[in-house]
DNA sequence: TTGTACGCGTTATCAA
DNA sequence: TTGATAACGCGTACAA
């Protein structure tokens, strides 16, 4: 501890000139030299390609030597380059992660399941939000291709956009997350959202409720297909979609309170339906804020279920029925096979899964009065 | 777009053996060969330092030529190679980002401020959890330090650790993030957690609170300091540390719950102080749960503030009152003086940032009766 | 304005 | 078991 600072400064290195600062008009300030495999030859009195040997496990190689060659690796401090490793071996060790946004709580878990399998293969995890717009998903990929990763764990804009081409054109292995594709030939895992919307939907209708207001979206990954399980379950009902109120573009917290914050302001707060489906959980908080602001309680006047199972839903004011999905396995699923792939290769046919919702009852919704 | 499937298959590309799959017992699949600067070159009839230049942007070569390469190059979906130029340049355009936990919400938004900043100047991000173990964090730095990033962004579990000194070692830019030292040398950004916990304290006080529990933690990145405050605080008001109940290894909203259900079942619901001070919005949330299961009503009964103010603490079933860390502005201020660094070098003296705490006033907190 | 030649750190293929 | 040598893709002095 109290050695610290004089370890840095006096410690005698290998390279002596070549300093930090030494050369002038140096205006960036480039790192020490590391001790190289050519380095620790010469120390040891032999070859790089001994070297080379002795440390990467080679067999062909006496104990003794290796044994010396090691210590002295290690007195050295030497970490192999695996940038100029990757020359020759065309692997990087290194895997390209593109999410909608790392804020969002959502990917938060999805790349916790990612980072945790990757660091436990020994892989690091270049990770970038697209923030849902193709140009700069597309930048990002060109990024990670000038980087060399391994392979890419993706969250696309869409299953057919010029990323995912480019990626298949240039053979990098890659897993599709949270959404999916007709082409046999891809790998994806996504939730079944067409299920998850009917499982939300049909709880709400089996609790007697008769009239809806939809929070939907057109943008949102899998919106499409849980709009599509809400209309099954409304029709397998004998109930008609034009007697509900469908709200489009509910995509953030922001919008599902402003919706309806508008929706209130229009049909009073007697005319109200009382069931409310929400595309997502941020869209169910946000819908919760504006009902409880203008007086309307949750679930005594209207039931509100959500969508996600983000890790707050169950401590917001009042715990959130939702539709889980199960984020963390989906980050492991894509990971695990990723990796797979590129132990094994990549087959013909590409693995394809589908996670299966779950209902989670929390507090936020309730049988209808009548 | 059309042509896109056959864009991959067709198309003549230089290497014709050595195509994936075609070697017998390949197990593991490799991309397929990339276009090079020498395939470009060759494609143009001129040499591939021509090629580097034209791309490169330099002044030496004509208008004529460059456009015709660059055509080319763009025809041939030329992307250069990051690791074969860091040989050469010594920059990889890479920055490692050493975290506590991403999935916590706090570490979330200071990914976020750095991501943001990074990928405006055109850098990418290797991004691991050192949950906060030593070993694990030596572990990752050395993976850090083997792929060459040009500087660290890190959260250390100490700013006298092992991996500090190894950056220092190897001259590494690195930036310390929710962390402080007393070497001049080092660049940190911390928050001012001191002044933070007086302000909570203290905002109790002004409400008339005078017994409380103290929900305090010895691990915790900066609970020390707040620690401090609060008894600062206590003491300013002519009060006795010993008259008030304090609680430690509070880290974990479920710590924070079991240990004021411990503390209820010793001293029963009537006995109970106040207020109670949290040493964050995860141990608060925890406490917050366990009131209200014991039928003690927050704030009507007991008085809670948190720290932090991570995004979910608005949203809660009571809207935490809590103070307020620059999550975001810390990794931006980070993120960018690293960068800076980069550009201009690092000097002797360190860029040390103290960000400054604001209360929240939710509504966890009240006017004592008396 | 362009070409030649070398070095960066590593692995791989020979030959010894 | 070891050594010499050639890649790998790029940048860059230096020469033309």
């Amino acid at each position: 501890m109290h050695g610290e600072k004089a370890d840095g400064a006096s410690r005698g290195r290998q390279v002596v000139s070549s300093r930090r600062g030494a050369s002038p008009g140096a205006k960036a300030r480039l790192p020490r030299k590391a001790a190289t495999l050519e380095d620790i030859a010469r120390a040891a009195g032999v070859t790089k390609s001994t070297v080379s040997r002795a440390l990467g496990g080679s067999t062909r190689i006496s104990a003794e030597t290796r044994e010396r060659i090691s210590a002295l690796a290690r007195r050295m401090h030497y970490e192999p380059n695996y940038l100029a490793r990757n020359l020759t071996t065309r692997r990087t060790l290194s895997i390209g992660v593109v999410l909608e946004d790392i804020m969002n709580p959502f990917y938060t878990e999805v790349a916790k399941g990612i980072e945790v399998v990757l660091k436990q293969h020994g892989y690091v995890m270049l990770l970038t939000s697209s923030n849902c717009a193709s140009e700069e998903e597309l930048e990002i990929t060109r990024t990670l291709l000038r980087n060399k990763v391994d392979g890419v764990l993706i969250t696309p804009v869409s299953s057919d956009s010029e990323p995912i081409r480019m990626l298949r054109a240039r053979g990098i292995p890659f897993f599709i997350m949270n959404e999916r594709s007709d082409n046999p030939a891809l790998n994806w895992v996504d939730c079944d959202n067409r299920a998850g919307g009917h499982l939300a939907t049909e709880y709400m209708l089996k609790l007697g409720h008769r009239r809806f207001v939809c929070l939907r979206s057109t943008k949102l990954r899998g919106s499409r297909d849980r709009f599509e399980g809400f209309c099954k379950a409304i029709e397998s009902y004998g109930l008609s979609l034009s007697d509900q109120v469908i709200l489009e573009d509910a995509q953030t917290r922001e919008e599902g309170r402003d919706l309806v914050d508008d929706l209130v302001g229009r049909v009073g707060t007697g005319a109200l339906p009382s069931a409310m489906v929400a595309v997502n959980d941020a869209v169910a908080i946000g819908a919760m804020e504006s009902l409880f602001a203008h007086g309307i309680r949750v679930p005594d006047d209207v039931s509100l279920i959500g969508y996600d199972d983000i890790s707050l839903a169950g401590l917001i004011r009042v715990p959130l029925t939702t539709i889980h999905q199960e984020k963390y396995s989906m980050g492991q699923i894509a990971a695990t096979s990723l990796l797979q792939m590129l132990r094994d290769g990549v087959g013909k046919k590409g693995t394809q899964v589908v996670t299966h919702p779950r209902l989670i009852i929390r507090q936020s919704c309730r049988e209808t009065a009548s």
